[in-house]
DNA sequence: CCATAATCTGAACACCATTCAGATTAAAGG
DNA sequence: CCTTTAATCTGAATGGTGTTCAGATTATGG
């Protein structure tokens, strides 16, 4: 989106240099300990040192900076799995399967991390294009690429591959919210893995 | 909570008769359209023919009202999902069975039905009272009735029931949200229903 | 019937999103 | 280099918000 000076750059011209992603940046930082909800456009514009209008420059209105901080989110949370399930190196079915279980853990510490971004991202605040099949979720696509690599070294059946993302997913995106929100104990979440196996027909 | 009159009664008098119970079903309604976050206190007041402070009378600020509403809906959630499997007779495994699976449809049925107060329930709204181990969530309780049950008619073993909680819950919660934030569609809610049963080894 | 406590109002303060006319500056063309 | 043009940001204004508090109104108990 943004290609020009830093996001951080401090403000020494009347022109900002790259204040959409500034804004973005400092939205991000601000949603992370108020929480979505009382984020105030106004407060990211002052620490930007920028008058509240000039963020309508680069967005219609509130909704499009969130929408824009749960794009970014998105991305982050499939560039961290991705990073995890990368550090289980190996071509076995041991593997394979400790990067199942690893996607998981990865999909829960980034939410434990920083539940106001988790919250934006599913919690109904930004407006995922769902029009296009091609910019699917990326992370959904780290999910299923780990669930062939299952099918590939026979830790699960053709008949279990059927229909994986449905077992693995929901589980871990509702176990996920709520220990978040506080409903079952985060020791919980080993065992919401071993279920997910047990529907998968591991071991 | 509230004892008088009814919460919908008009104004006449200068006092209201039951207006902490106006102010939340009022609540309710306009949360339902609008979403947790775009609740206005003001609006709810205005609604209820009442000015802005005295709403302060019963709440001390914003928060403290829409937790309320997050405690009626959890009651309200549970009372669904009672109904529910109160609807499925008999004392047989395939009826135990069926519980089980009407306790995921009906979950899923009320947050399909109004996703904003399903929003506010788990978005980090209301603060959920986890102090006491008695005033636990009543829906939690109506899910512990139903995997008993199982266990007793012979549907799942007494392994299964270890963590059983674990193995229903998230998976039905986690894909409620999905769907309705528009992640997965809506017709692979029963396929998550089937990972939950294989999880548990039934059939 | 009166005193007391409960309940609600009105006005105020500080903050918020959003709009728009106009000031400032960078970029492009001669 | 200088001027035109387009991009960028400001300042002020509008109408809405949560919250507080002194005071007006009404119900209740003695």
């Amino acid at each position: 989106m943004s290609t020009r000076a830093s996001a951080t750059a401090p403000r020494g011209t009347y022109h900002h240099g790259d204040l959409k992603a500034a804004l973005v940046a400092e939205a991000i930082k601000l949603v992370r300990i108020e929480g979505p909800n009382h984020l105030s456009l106004r407060e990211v514009a002052a620490n930007c040192k920028v008058s509240p209008s000039a963020a309508y420059h680069y967005f219609p209105d509130k909704d499009s900076l969130v929408s824009a901080i749960g794009d970014y989110c998105f991305q982050e949370l499939a560039r961290i799995q991705e990073e995890a399930i990368s550090k289980v190196v190996g071509n076995s079915a041991k593997a394979a399967k400790a990067r199942l279980r690893e996607s998981g853990r990865s999909y829960f510490q980034w939410a434990k991390k920083d539940p106001n971004l988790f919250r934006l991202m599913f919690g109904g605040f930004c407006s995922i294009n769902k029009t296009d099949e091609a910019d699917q979720d990326p992370a959904y696509l780290v999910l299923v690429r780990v669930l062939d690599d299952l099918l590939t070294h026979g830790v699960i059946t053709k008949a279990a591959r059927q229909n994986a993302e449905l077992a693995a997913w929901p589980a871990v995106h509702g176990a996920t919210t709520l220990i978040i929100e506080g409903h079952i104990p985060e020791e919980a979440y080993e065992a919401v893995l071993d279920t997910i196996e047990a529907a998968l027909g591991i071991k």
